[in-house]
DNA sequence: TATAATTTTAAAATCATTATTATTTTATAC
DNA sequence: GTATAAAATAATAATGATTTTAAAATTATA
């Protein structure tokens, strides 16, 4: 379930906001770098308590305000597996979502396929698909 | 898309709750019957504002109370399409949904296949599919 | 380096939802 | 049918994630 991705530096970052027209700035930099290499997808409270420790004069706001500016800018997608929590992702590939209930951890899913009928005429403009559950760890753990 | 099903009445309803251990009040037989018999998936906004009309006297929080409760029974199911509101739907089968941008619609959608990768060793509680885009009298109607 | 434009902070505002408490309604015993 | 206990409801306050605002700081560029 896990995919190991080569991680992305900064300059990989700064030539990807590039392209797709997204200024440059400090913050901009580190939440991107924090989804796109750790893959946890996190709420923006976790990423606002991650970044707080190397760049302590971080606001919530912020966070909020560049993960807005991301969606818009169609570089990350909202996981919406819980309702009361917003939680981002920097890969844009159709995948699904699992949340443990345990552990609370978000993982990806492969879809090998999806057939849907009664859409004739639809555009579709998102699609998503989430689950929840117990993982394995959890389930052995007796957790539950 | 849409399914012709045969109303409840009442009674029916009266039937259905003893069955599930749930007590009977004027505001839980009529918000129930609102769900099962219009299946427009509304908010809990919606359903006060259309149950108003017929009990003035009832209040939101009646309304939110009273969905989180048949949810606990597992009568009825909620629809987070939308991150914003939380919709629901006393259909329990298992089908996706599809929300229209233009008209604010939200459509049952039949799930023929669905194979995932990599769940070897979860177990699934909940799966929930949901789509957003265009149905095809705003596509008609270039709203949009 | 100066200027304009954008980004950020800190704080207040928003909005859907939940919790609280007094009152009313319902279920059941008598 | 009436009394009693238990549960449901109304009105209101509280919550919590997210958004907005306005002033200060940073960035882009002339």
């Amino acid at each position: 379930m896990e995919k190991r991705n080569k991680r992305w530096t900064l300059d990989d970052i700064r030539a990807y906001f590039a392209q797709h027209d997204i200024r440059i700035s400090v913050y901009r930099l580190k939440i991107f770098e924090y989804l796109i290499n750790e893959r946890t997808h996190p709420t923006a409270e976790e990423i606002y308590q991650h970044l707080k420790k190397e760049l302590p004069a971080i606001s919530t706001g912020t966070v909020y305000n560049t993960l807005r500016y991301f969606l818009d800018k169609k570089i990350i997608q909202q996981v919406n597996v819980e309702k009361n929590e917003a939680r981002y992702d920097a890969t844009l590939s159709w995948h699904g979502h699992f949340k443990c209930l345990g552990c609370g951890r978000v993982f990806d899913l492969n879809i090998e396929n999806l057939k849907l009928s009664g859409l004739d005429g639809f555009e579709i403009f998102e699609k998503h698909l989430d689950l929840k559950g117990l993982c394995p760890e959890c389930l052995k753990r007796k957790k539950y």
